[in-house]
This record gives structure tokens, C-alpha cells and sequence, in this order.
RNA sequence: GGAGAGGUGGCCGAGUGGUCGAUGGCACCUGUCUUGAAAACAGGACGCCCGCAAGGGCGCGCAGGUUCGAAUCCUGUCCUCUCCUCCA
């Protein structure tokens, strides 16, 4: 949620913040109109109550007749407050309603850009390397190995669910590992291991719902939503809490499944193990001063890509234009790995195993997530950052299409070998 | 699932209809003392909203209700703890 003293303030600036990131400016004074409204009401509603608190204080002192004189003017001064303060509520309400589905405003130095296509390249890592065959795709890999069952996971669960079998289960279980010793032991994070069902506070405060329920999964009895992302339980660790400075900056690692229904999706990377209702995903999540946020999501980035690094898989890093920020976002960077064969026939794909993104307090303001930036003085909202450390499917697809041999086997990357008993191929079980 | 107890400020914990935003402790800030620190002593300091300020309002899990007036009484709800039951 955005600050309400922006809009008061600052109104071009949203405005402006808005129309980069494709939302409607209009928004803008319809917030500063309810707002206006509120504040004449509560306004109006406060004197009254002075004036009944001032009455109130004398009838404790007063004798029984006086106060029986007076309770019936009481009685209507107070029924008049909550005349007032019913309206106060409703507007409050729509206000509220409209404040959280107004997206974050991208940061200043965010490119400009209505979609994914004006996203930019900011750089490329690794060589892609020369066949000297044609690369298969990861569903034939797979499939011929013993190590992933398509149709049996659409038995079962239906469309976008499959199921690893043998080395291949091993694989992700061993990257999984890998990933987060990585960032507990070289990047500094503290693992977490987070319940797979929220409750929908935690939703809205990390800026899920109100607005995107419908790629989640829902238990209606028990009101419990299923994770669509780590971030969501992890960020909402210190939700409701006032955090001692010296304890900032917070970095969490966490490995969850995550569930979504894919609803918008539909038709898009149906073959293989690209888009599944189901995926595991390590997820990195920090908690820090303002000031010291943009250089967090430097770091963050660049743990992301080490993964990449490590497992000698090439990928390019994208800056995100404003238009394509996501809902919450104010800067973003993805990072995509290089698979030669993942789109079938049509050859080579760069897929997208990380999002790594800044928040300013726009999550943290609606976590009320807060921090003392020193002693004795005011509360101060948090900023949240994060970034997958990596998405496993996509993960094990690029393992798969780039470390493939011609006679259908799959080297392991050297880094993995210790979490696979020492093992360095697959082959035909 | 059954029975009972409880949810109060950064943390712990008093408070059962009016002078209670709330006693006390810890932690925190300032000062005295000290070479410095600690200790001791004195003072300060809750959060949010409106306001340039003075000042005002709201907040005792949450939502309603009773009352001139609610942390305190009533209803609902969520959560925690203890015992029983059950279980990996």
C-alpha cells in the first residue's frame, strides 16, 4: 500500500508513478477526495467528542438529579458522533478498498515501458554451449530416462502435475540442498522452514490478495490459502512487529512448494515441467532499512545469479520496464537461464528462474512491519525485498537440455555431486 | 474433539464502571556522580490520526452491544496456555 501522505502531498508524483507503471492516474484524486472526506468527518466527529468528554468528566462529580437533567442532551450529542462516525466508516472502507489495489510506484531510475518487450538486457553469463547433435527436450529426456512421468501426474492430479521419479526426484532434491547451503553458508541467510498454508492476513500483507486470489488455492472451511510463493510466509515472519535496528537487515532463506492455479495462464508452456500448479522454489527474503535497500537488491541479484553460476548453466539478467513491474514491485530484475530445446521443436528458450524484487515499504506498510532506527526514536516501516534462489522446474530443465549427451544420458553438474552420493550421470535406470 | 484459564504499552505484568493511556519491573533516552563504564539517584519517554502550533481525538486481541461514561459489564469471534482424548 502506498503512503496516503503521497497522495496528499505529492499528487503529480503518483500520478506519474502510475501512468509509468500502466495503472489509472484517475486514482489518484478519488483517494484524494475520500480522503478529504474522512478527514472533514473525523474532523467534525473529534469536537463533538471533546465537547462529550469535557461533559462526561463533570458527571462523575455531579449529583444524581443534575445528572439526570443532563443524560438525554448527552445521550443525543453522543447519538449524533456516531451518526458522523458511521459515514466516517463507510468512506474510510471504500477508501481503504481503493488504497489496496493501487499498485507500488516504480523507483525513478526505472526504465520506462509498457510490457515485457521493453524490458532490457542488462548482461549475459556463461557460454552456451555448441551440439554437435540436435538437444532433445526435457519432457523426451526425461521421459525416456525413468526420471519424469507427464501422464501419470495428470492421472492423478490432473493438468500441470507430474511426477519425478528415481534420479530424477534425487536431482531436485540434491539442487534444492545445494541452493540452500549456498546462500545459508556463503551468502549470509538464515534458513526457514514456514508452514504451506496461510491464513489471508498474511495474504494481504504481502500484497496477493485483494487483488490476485484467483491464482490461489483456497480451503474454504478452514480459510486456509496455500502458498503461492515462500515470500508470502516468510515475509510475514515479523508481521505486527516493531524491530530494534541493530536487528535489520533480516535475511531469510526458505525452500516451500508453491501452488497456483494459473488461471491467467491458460494454454502457455504446456509441454514439460515449464508452468505446474505444483513447484518447489527456494526463495530468498530480507527485511531492511531504507536506506540500505537498493544495494540490498544488488546483492540479492547477484546471489540469485551465483546459483547460476555455480551450476555452470548460462543466463541473462533483465531489468524489468515499469510497466511490467509486478503489482507490489518498485524495482525489478529477472534472471533467465538458457535451455536449448525447451519450446520442442521451435529449439532454444531463455526461462525465467528468478524474480528479484524491492518493495519499499509498500509491503511493509500493509504487514505493518516496522523498525526503531535508533533508540528512543519514531517507528519507521521496514523495506522488503526478494528474489527466488531459484525456481526448481525450470532449474532441472536447464540441467537437463544443457548437460544432455548424445546418447541420452545427463551429466550431473560437478557442484551437485556431493548431494547425489557422488554420482555424476543419469542413465537409463 | 471435550473441560478450564487467559489475551493490556518494545518486552513482562497490575488494574473489574468515572481523576486510567493505564501502577510496577525490564529494556530505552537525558542528567548527576565517574578518567570511562557499571551501579546508584533524578528526570524523560507508548502507538496512531488531525493540526504550523497550542491542542484535540482514537487505541487494553477483533467485531458488535449496554451506559451520560467501558480495559473493566453483555454477545459473538479469533488466538494462546493447561488438563483430558487422539495421533506422526
Amino acid at each position: 500500500m502506498l503512503d496516503i501522505r503521497l497522495f496528499r502531498e505529492q499528487p503529480d508524483t503518483v500520478r506519474e508513478g502510475l501512468r509509468r507503471a500502466g495503472a489509472d492516474p484517475g486514482d489518484v484524486d478519488r483517494v484524494r477526495a475520500l480522503d478529504e472526506q474522512v478527514r472533514s468527518l473525523k474532523t467534525e466527529a473529534e469536537a463533538k467528542k471533546a465537547a462529550i468528554n469535557q461533559a462526561n468528566k463533570s458527571m462523575s462529580k455531579a449529583s444524581p438529579e443534575e445528572r439526570e437533567t443532563r443524560r438525554a442532551e448527552l445521550r443525543a450529542l453522543g447519538d449524533s458522533i456516531a451518526e458522523i462516525d458511521a459515514r466516517r466508516t463507510d468512506t474510510e472502507k471504500t477508501l481503504q478498498t481503493l488504497m489496496l489495489e493501487i499498485p507500488n510506484l516504480p523507483l525513478a531510475h526505472v526504465p520506462d515501458g509498457a510490457d515485457e518487450h521493453e524490458n532490457v538486457e542488462l548482461r549475459r553469463e556463461g557460454t552456451i554451449r555448441r551440439f554437435d547433435f540436435k538437444p532433445r527436450p526435457h519432457w523426451e529426456l526425461g521421459e525416456a530416462l525413468g526420471i519424469l512421468d507427464l501422464e501419470r501426474g495428470v492421472k492423478i492430479s490432473g493438468s500441470r502435475f507430474y511426477v519425478l521419479k528415481g534420479l530424477g526426484a534425487a536431482l531436485q532434491r540434491a539442487v534444492i540442498t545445494w541452493m540452500l547451503d549456498l546462500h545459508i553458508e556463503q551468502h549470509g541467510y538464515t534458513e526457514v522452514y514456514p508452514p504451506f498454508v496461510v491464513k489471508q492476513e498474511a495474504l494481504y500483507g504481502t500484497g496477493n490478495l485483494p487483488k490476485f486470489g484467483d491464482n490461489l488455492y483456497h480451503d474454504v472451511e478452514e480459510d486456509f490459502w496455500l502458498v503461492p510463493t515462500a515470500e508470502v510466509p516468510v515475509t510475514n515472519l515479523h508481521r505486527d512487529e516493531l524491530l530494534e535496528a541493530s536487528a535489520l537487515p533480516m535475511k531469510y532463506v526458505a525452500y516451500t512448494p508453491c501452488f497456483r492455479r494459473e488461471k491467467m495462464s491458460a494454454g502457455r508452456d504446456v509441454r514439460g515441467i515449464k508452468r505446474g500448479h505444483q513447484f518447489d522454489k527456494v526463495e530468498m527474503v530480507k527485511l531492511v532499512t531504507p536506506q540500505s535497500s537498493d544495494a540490498e537488491l544488488e546483492s540479492l541479484l547477484s546471489d540469485a545469479e551465483d546459483v547460476c553460476r555455480g551450476l555452470g548453466l548460462p543466463y541473462r539478467v533483465l531489468q524489468i520496464c515499469a510497466g511490467d513491474l509486478s503489482f507490489t514491485a518498485a524495482n525489478k530484475y529477472d534472471v533467465e537461464v538458457y535451455a536449448p530445446a525447451s519450446k520442442g521443436e521451435e529449439g532454444e528458450e531463455w526461462l525465467e528462474v528468478s524474480s528479484c524484487s524491492t518493495f519499499g515499504d509498500f509491503q511493509a506498510r500493509r504487514a505493518n512491519l516496522r523498525y526503531r532506527p535508533e533508540p528512543g526514536a519514531k517507528p519507521e516501516f521496514v523495506h522488503t525485498l526478494n528474489g527466488s534462489g531459484l525456481a526448481l522446474p525450470r532449474v532441472i530443465i536447464a540441467i537437463l537440455e544443457n548437460y544432455q549427451n548424445e546418447d541420452g544420458s545427463i551429466t550431473i553438474p560437478e557442484v551437485l555431486r556431493p548431494y547425489m552420493h557422488g554420482r555424476d550421470r543419469i542413465i537409463r535406470a
